[in-house]
DNA sequence: ATTAAATTTTAGACAAATCTAAAAATATTT
DNA sequence: AAATATTTTTAGATTTGTCTAAAATTTAAT
């Protein structure tokens, strides 16, 4: 049984080692959970202790199996609990993160599947992100930068690597959602901006946005 | 704020205050918690500290405006989180307590609201206790115990007292729920035993089983 | 290849929530 | 009213998760 500071550290974990082939370093970790590089230490030999990751001293810190698969449940409550406070109690998409943090830690099977069941097995959480199953097969969906994408083609917004609430309300207020679809008519190789054709008006994004949000060709 | 042990002990003070005009035992408290009475010592002190119960050395607990406020709180998101598992996730009412403690913890107003309304305020829980409003009303409604009641009028099953796992599935397979209707027919002088006429056949329910049984009349 | 810089770990401390064992206060008996 | 029993509190430890400061190790720079 782990307690919600283990599982908090596990998930880090877990999402640094997505884009990471090294061992994630004590530093990284402490970062992401804005805490001193001693605590994670201290962290790290209980996380060890319980198998869910492997570490040598000054070497960093590898996931096992068990806690690849501990991390990916926690992942799914996280994110079924995100559909659930934006399809069913009306949350926008800015306002799920915190209280999906809280919620993630529940412990309860049967709730997490029977919630599951009550969403009608969603594939994606509010930002685009995919939703482990309750095995934790992770649903893969095509999906790349708009920064990537060839000019004159249309696209569907799909996701958002950023999920900040100052990056969400942003795109509230461009009028930007899952789903709006555009035609890529720029690229700006000056600073990297992309000119969108979206609802039959052109619009210049930046490249710090153009760079968190995933689309798909269509 | 409150850690999630703060909110169990106040709680606790709050259940036992219901039926009790003195002040609360420290060992009265450590009994409900399951724990030490040195324990419940400490924490008396850290609720004294923020005001949420007064105390005086070897006098007992008494709860204080804030804290039955606070204590309000904790029990309405405790009872619309039931009402949730088992009205929108199918969990048996013998299934939702030790969940409902959980949930009850997390800490978002908009969030218990929001829930509130998705389940269309009601008004009592599974178990027939009620749940109070978003001010901390708590909605009156009129029951006795079976015990209680005058033979050859009708009543209508509107709560339970003891609320265990276990006495849940013994009204189960007896197939008594809320909202079941039946006669009093005879009260056993000899073990209290209480003798009904429910759904056309003749059921005796023990003292132990009409003492935690609230019904009202019809 | 040393030296300097950065990272990581250890050592020791602290707050929260718990415990045991002993002391203090209150309640009950005789 | 004194003796006994019960309840409550204190004192001192333990565990979890955190911190600071210092030591150990690795990495980068000259």
């Amino acid at each position: 049984m782990l307690t919600h500071t283990e599982e908090n550290y596990l998930k880090v974990i877990y999402h640094l080692s997505q884009t990471e082939d090294e061992g994630i370093s004590t530093n990284a970790i402490a970062q992401k959970i804005d805490t001193k590089a001693s605590s994670v230490t201290d962290m790290i030999k209980k996380l060890k202790e319980k198998k869910l990751i492997t570490h040598e001293r000054y070497q960093g810190v590898f996931i096992t199996t068990l806690g690849l698969q501990t991390a990916k449940m926690i992942i799914r409550k996280h994110r079924l609990w995100e559909v659930f406070l934006v399809n069913k109690l009306n949350f926008n998409w800015d306002e799920v993160h915190d209280v999906a943090e809280e919620l993630e830690h529940i412990k309860s099977e049967k709730l997490i599947n029977a919630l599951d069941a009550f969403l009608g097995f969603p594939k994606e959480d509010p930002h685009g992100d995919p939703i482990p199953n309750s095995k934790g097969e992770i649903p893969y969906r095509e999906k790349e930068l708009l920064t990537e994408t060839k000019i004159n083609h249309k696209y569907m917004c799909v996701g958002v690597k950023d999920t900040s609430a100052a990056f969400l309300q942003y795109l509230d207020r461009q009028k930007i959602a899952l789903g709006s679809t555009f035609t890529v008519l720029k690229h700006e190789n000056f600073d990297h901006s992309v000119t969108i054709l979206f609802q039959e008006n052109e619009l210049t994004l930046s490249k710090v946005v153009a760079h968190n949000l995933f689309v798909k060709k269509i």
